[in-house]
DNA sequence: CGTGTCTTTGACAAAAGTCAAAGCTCGTGG
DNA sequence: CCACGAGCTTTGACTTTTGTCAAAGACACG
């Protein structure tokens, strides 16, 4: 590995990722069986449906798709990946990757085999805990996710998915309000299970409404608390 | 407490459970930590959203739902959990339960205190491996059924609730081509996404079309076949 | 044996999807 | 460095699915 190899101890976002309360000699431990490949470069596969699992993956910089293709061979867009985020937990419990991950813009990714960092979670609880932690995030964001795909309507859809955008990018110190869309209006729209056409509609909307400007991708959020009302739900009632 | 315990060693659904691949000792170690109380009746709590995580809980018997309320008060149902199945686990990351657990026939829960769940599973790699597998078992199905909801037409996805239903209960040795349905409706209308009314009238057209037969709340899968084929996605093309 | 909840059915409305077509971007190769 | 083409985006017109409203019937439980 001729790269200049960043550790976990001077990561940038090591407060998001595995490293959340642990010692310095633990994270150094820890940072001893990831391995740092070179950068994905756009619409690079991380991983294939299929695959054996021998690794979950922690973005590092950039932004993974994660997705699903069912038998009839729709594709399913479980997730979009930011820095810190953890990727791949899903295949541990058979074994084989059931999804798909690719990289929408060139991205860092650390790889963490996962025979290793389940023998280092048995020694060091600290590690075993955030693992869980993060595991138990995920549960509980996709069941918000669901309630928003079956109880919010496209408009609120959007408008919460922005919100989500705004929150993760503020979390990393990125700007709240003007952020970039990496993804496309198909994926998004795939990701809402909405036709693209609906997605661009709506952008088209919320443009009109001067909740938004669009500027080729970058989206700036010109009235948030706008948007988090038509987000929450206006009540049709 | 005075009642039968049935321990972990005896319990017939143990395969399913947290003891997979744990030897005999460890099986005991777990069993002496958990509790076990009186059934819960029908439409009891087991939790309420709000409330402070300290365990969760696996389904001995019986069947218990498990939703989450938004903030305009709609209700999304996350879940119906049969025997062996583990509710809570989206409450550890946070420590607060995000979501709510009730009763929808008699059932029988056992409790396993989180705190020292932790602990043991610091001890039992064993443990520690089955809780993640649990944990990513549950990512991948929620996976599963965002696909359901996001792609799949209100016919695809009541076939493929049934399915998902008969398949579970053939896993715990009873019939797979029927069983009883103990949610209402209106339960597999909000959890499907869908109006109740959408789900009655496909009740009646599947039973029109000798996929399904309905008695009270009985349900019989005439033609398994026919309703996979409905359930895969009869392409539209 | 009645009362409230659950279920079914019908008629209608609305949200979002589909189809079609044009304009725009961006990367590539000449 | 420019031109071309593939893929992405937008917009319009129309369709379809599913939701909403309303009301009656069936159960289930006290």
């Amino acid at each position: 590995m001729a790269l200049p190899s960043i550790k976990c101890q001077s990561c940038s976002i090591n407060q998001l990722c595995l490293p959340v309360m642990l010692a310095e000699s633990e994270v150094e431990h820890l940072d001893s069986i990831i391995q740092r490949k070179k950068p994905l470069t756009k619409n690079e596969m991380l991983f294939r449906s299929g695959e054996e699992f021998h690794a979950i993956y922690a973005v590092r910089s950039g932004c993974i798709k994660s997705y699903t293709i069912s038998e009839t061979g729709e594709e399913q867009i479980t997730g979009f990946h930011l820095a810190g985020e953890i990727i791949g937990l899903d295949a541990i419990s058979s074994g084989k990757h059931p999804s798909m991950a690719k990289a929408l813009e060139t991205s860092m990714v650390c790889t963490i085999p996962y025979p290793k960092l389940e023998m280092l979670s048995g020694e060091i609880p600290g590690l075993r805990q955030q693992l869980v932690r993060v595991m138990s995030r995920e549960i509980h964001d996709d069941q918000e996710l669901m309630l928003l795909l079956n109880k919010k309507s496209a408009d609120e859809r959007l408008a919460a998915f922005l919100l989500n955008l705004s929150s993760r990018f503020g979390k990393r110190g990125l700007s709240r309000t003007c952020f970039n869309l990496v993804m496309t209006r198909g994926d998004i729209a795939n990701y809402l299970g909405l036709a693209v056409e609906t997605v661009s509609r709506l952008f088209t909307k919320l443009q009109q409404n001067d909740l938004i400007a669009i500027k080729d991708k970058e989206v700036t959020i010109t009235d948030i608390s706008k948007l988090s009302v038509l987000a929450g739900g206006k009540c049709h009632h």
